[in-house]
DNA sequence: GCATATTTGTCCGTATGTATA
DNA sequence: CTATACATACGGACAAATATG
């Protein structure tokens, strides 16, 4: 190796040049398939199809499946298959408990993060706000995720981060349950913006409040709808 | 089936012979090396090895890698293998920033938490105080874990719960890095009978107190023993 | 730096057991 | 209750990457 060239090494290596198994890549293929909702849930995904559709070995795609098993993404019935993940009512109150452990603390404690990560929150909003302009109600839901993982993340911990990501792929799949149209999003893009501008001012405690009652409202509105889904599902 | 025996039918089923994969089977007894220290971090696990001692073939064996590749118990490094996770001095200041997030607030919002909950707490310090009493040291150390599991269930999110065991199963793994002496544990055993005692009196503020003290003196203890073993290794 | 041995990554065929129509 | 479809699990094979001398 010339002098010239040894820079070379001191770069870092590209993400998406870094060597992945198959397994990673058809999990990460069906973990969007999931969150975007082409795989609604309860349907169970073959192996032999999935197998032959992706070109991949049934061991490979085996493997794939544990890895989106433990993500909480699908479920593994023994003998019977994977299916996406169904959550019922009681999940839906699971993921708003778990929701509140993680963003509340963390918007309280906001001061001592760095302004850096505040700024990530503010340019959730802005995205949001941006994606309603243009009536991509997709992108306005995805903008929304980003906004409570911008909070979790003032907690300034890497793991808390990828376990919030991980709940707020499982909200998705509540939303995908009962095909949410964007009315349910629509009305917390202010709650969002109001949410930011106290934490910008340093008045955690605003935020904090203004955070609680949205995740009551939110937490209500969608168990209310899956209790009436689920009573009417059992007729 | 006669009409005597179909009540058989209606008990709840044991939760022991609930038909399981031999994958989950398999990680479950690495898991439990794992974290017993039975294998240490940084320890290469050969497909061919493990397979034959457990019986199973490597797909399974695989399969198994997998789960425990999500919980970060091992890694996987492409084409080279999958090893005991080594956590760095990075790592245990991720964990315990991620455990100030978990139990913090747990302890902070404890009394809305059920009375029963708050008994777990106690009898985890039970359990480690007989530990003590016997010099089982490594009975003491696990009855610290649950103690602090039980802090975090206080927020009563079964998600929480799960992600909490990860963490502390992480955790350790510290220890095992650097063959943590029972001198690690044992001051810490006195703190927690006095966060429970906060507790159960219902001062949540002074429980909070002393768990803040607790967690950065124990991070500082080992954060300063890890970068002096990593810069030691260096050499 | 090179050739070799070892180990992983991946696929296929097959036998067995389980759930469901 | 039988039959079919499918998941579970195994073992062998080969290519590709890595470790070793």
């Amino acid at each position: 190796m010339t002098a010239t060239e040894d820079y070379i090494d001191r770069l870092p290596e590209p993400a998406l040049a870094r060597p992945t198994s198959q397994a990673e890549r058809v999990a990460d293929m069906l973990r969007t398939f999931v969150i975007d909702g082409e795989l609604t849930p309860g349907v169970r995904l073959s192996e032999e199809r999935l197998s032959r559709k992706y070109e991949v070995s049934r061991n490979t795609l085996r493997e794939a499946f544990r890895l989106l098993s433990r993500e909480r993404l699908l479920v593994h019935h023994m003998h019977r298959g994977v299916f996406v993940n169904r959550p019922t009512s009681e999940d839906v109150r699971d993921l708003f408990n778990a929701r509140r452990s993680l963003e509340l603390p963390a918007v309280r404690g906001a001061a001592d993060a760095p302004a850096e990560l505040v700024r990530a929150v503010g340019a959730a909003v802005d995205e949001g706000e941006r994606a309603r302009a243009q009536e991509d109600w997709w992108r306005m839901g995805s903008a929304n995720m980003r906004f409570h993982e911008a909070l979790a993340a003032l907690a300034g911990s890497a793991r808390i981060n990828e376990f919030m990501r991980q709940v707020l792929a499982e909200t998705r799949l509540v939303f995908h349950v009962m095909a949410a149209p964007r009315e349910f999003h629509d009305p917390y893009l202010n709650w969002n913006r109001r949410i930011h501008l106290a934490l910008a001012d340093g008045d955690a405690a605003t935020a904090c409040g203004e955070l609680t009652e949205y995740l009551d409202t939110s937490e209500n509105q969608l168990v209310t709808a899956f209790v009436a889904m689920e009573q009417g599902s059992r007729a």
